[in-house]
DNA sequence: CTAGATTTGTAAAACGCTTGCAATTGATTC
DNA sequence: GAATCAATTGCAAGCGTTTTACAAATCTAG
């Protein structure tokens, strides 16, 4: 493979300028940098990362860390951060946590300390205190999007706004029997923000003057199956049925959807839904939801990454405790209307 | 940060002993290894992977170049092989081709050649012959998972014969007026393999001296939405309905199933459907399949590839065109039945 | 007990770049 | 044309490991 040494030769330089001039930096001298430019593309030189890596300190590489890969909301985020990171020149390394106790070990306390990423993005992370540790002893900026990370910075989308908001959006509506379909509070450790949306859901509901059912309260594990059975029991019962149901996801709605279609209920004639998300399929499914566009939200956040490591005064107090909150948006679709209660 | 000599210091003896013992080389004594471990351990030293990357040439770590993450088939696969390699001791650095173009370019002539990967693993990407010229240039091992690559080892499943099966299903119950939902084919130069599969149901059809019609083949970018739509034209035909569609992935069924449903029409009593993937979904729908697995697929090559670098004898004549094909299974369930095209 | 074989440990040379500092060159002013 | 200053360039010292060549220590067998 061919190194620095040969390009300097070619372009007649040293390879110190050579190292200068591929990069951009200044003092470089207009004529100098395009021989060496040249001579580079002759050679089909490309830098080695590790050699480069070793002498800068610079890895232009951002570790993603995510509890699953295969589901929409991760992927999607994922691929926001990606589309930045290379547009800018940076690799993306990517840790998955679905592989269990002893795999996330192995990351927080190995690969991640391996000094192979400049900055350490997490998606809807909840680390344990040593973990946290093992993160702070990698020196480097970390960002956790959905979910704030203690003593780091985060952007992330207010869950209890948002379930709030889809309620209130129900209730003025004229709906009062409003049923709630989401994961089960606090069952996994990981993936706990969510959670909060049920608490959006009971605040509103309470400031609402409204009664608080039980059995209008089902845990569907964010799947579009278990929503399915979840409201089929809920819409199935034939003395309490809510006119009205908010689900924590939009995979949630579309089972939602497609039990009150199996039930025989028109939606939104006899059952309103709405969702959050604002997944790719529902305008097909003419979900009403509350959008958080996770492909923004990986955009922004590894844009802030970068921002952090270019400027050296920024990265030096590393973290700061610091919350950005992602602004959200009611999306209204054909899945929701004025409750008719009385023709049920 | 703690370094190697630390370790050494710590451990009384030198930087090549810790070096040996800490990779379970030979030529070390237990003895030392011991103190060395303890050392480590104490220090929480871990080495630095740009130097060791340096130093050694290997960088434990593969580059995965996908058209899409976000896609079912894209991020199961992805899973499988992260895990894998995580297990091993190796770190996944992601390449999205979703960017378009340029970035594209960029993939294939900057960042696969900064020595940053010990191998590639691409997923149903069809490089240009320029492209193809540039992997061969980082002169590591390539595998392709879903579609052969020109002049490197592949893994991929029998796109035809899967095709020819799910249509096989379907004439084997008796039916005999099928029709065909796929993609365009040809449309997309990158993910052209699945075209196959509508191979395979045009063999199937003529194999058992079955008419061809035309409008029984549309094509609906292997979306839930698109097959929704097309199922319905294709259904709601007066005249000429089909009584099963062979859908060339489990995301159309499910839009095809909808479509029926939305009809009026029972699956499978008035219509039998059959897709291929076998999605996470699929059981919930009662969707017949065809199984490809896409979660051990990417386990299965990030295995190879390891064996491969395990291995130096066959990593020095790096790529041998070789295609291993991907096993594929029928699973029947209930959207499939007997053909009772008389009762319609 | 000793020569030879084997194991274990050491010192130092890569690995291929980046960068601080010094030297050189070029431009500008008087 | 010399003096001054800024811009460019080159030199060489790292960066933190791995690995090679070799020396020292230990073991084995005669």
């Amino acid at each position: 493979m061919v190194g620095i040494e040969e390009v300097a030769a070619l372009a007649g330089v040293s390879t110190a300028t050579v190292s200068r001039a591929l990069r951009g930096k200044e003092h470089v001298s207009k004529k100098a940098q395009e021989k060496v430019e040249a001579a580079a593309k002759q050679l089909g030189y490309v830098a080695s990362a590790s050699a480069s890596q070793l002498a800068s300190g610079r890895t232009l590489n951002i570790g993603v860390v995510l509890p699953f890969i295969d589901r929409w909301f991760f992927s999607v985020v994922l691929e926001g951060i990606e589309t930045t990171l290379i547009e800018h020149g940076y690799d993306l390394t990517l840790y998955n946590l679905s592989g269990g106790t002893e795999q996330r070990k192995k990351i927080f306390n190995e690969f991640l300390l391996r000094k192979r990423v400049d900055g350490v993005l997490t998606v809807a992370v909840n680390p344990s205190e040593a973990e946290l540790h093992s993160l702070n002893r990698v020196g480097k900026p970390i960002i956790g999007i959905g979910g704030p990370i203690r003593g780091a910075r985060a952007l992330t989308m207010d869950d209890e706004a948002a379930g709030r908001l889809a309620t209130e959006h129900l209730l003025s509506l004229g709906h009062t029997k409003i049923g709630f379909v989401g994961g089960i509070p606090g069952s996994d450790t990981e993936f706990n923000q969510p959670d909060l949306r049920q608490t959006g859901y009971v605040e509103a509901l309470k400031t609402a003057g409204l009664e608080l059912r039980e059995n209008w309260v089902a845990q569907a594990n964010y799947t579009i199956e278990g929503a399915y059975w979840a409201a089929k029991q809920m819409l199935g019962d034939p003395r309490h049925a809510p006119t009205a149901i908010f689900c924590a996801s939009d995979e949630m709605g579309f089972g939602t959807i497609m039990a009150a279609k199996d039930l025989g209920l028109r939606v939104p004639q006899d059952i309103s839904v709405i969702g959050l998300d604002n997944h790719d399929m529902s305008e097909f499914f003419g979900l009403s939801t509350i959008s958080q566009s996770p492909r923004q939200q990986g955009r922004r956040a590894a844009e802030m990454m970068l921002a952090l490591l270019a400027d050296p005064e920024l990265t030096s107090h590393v973290n700061i405790e610091e919350t950005t909150v992602w602004p959200v948006q009611l999306v209204v679709r054909s899945s929701t209307a004025r409750s008719s209660a009385q023709t049920r």
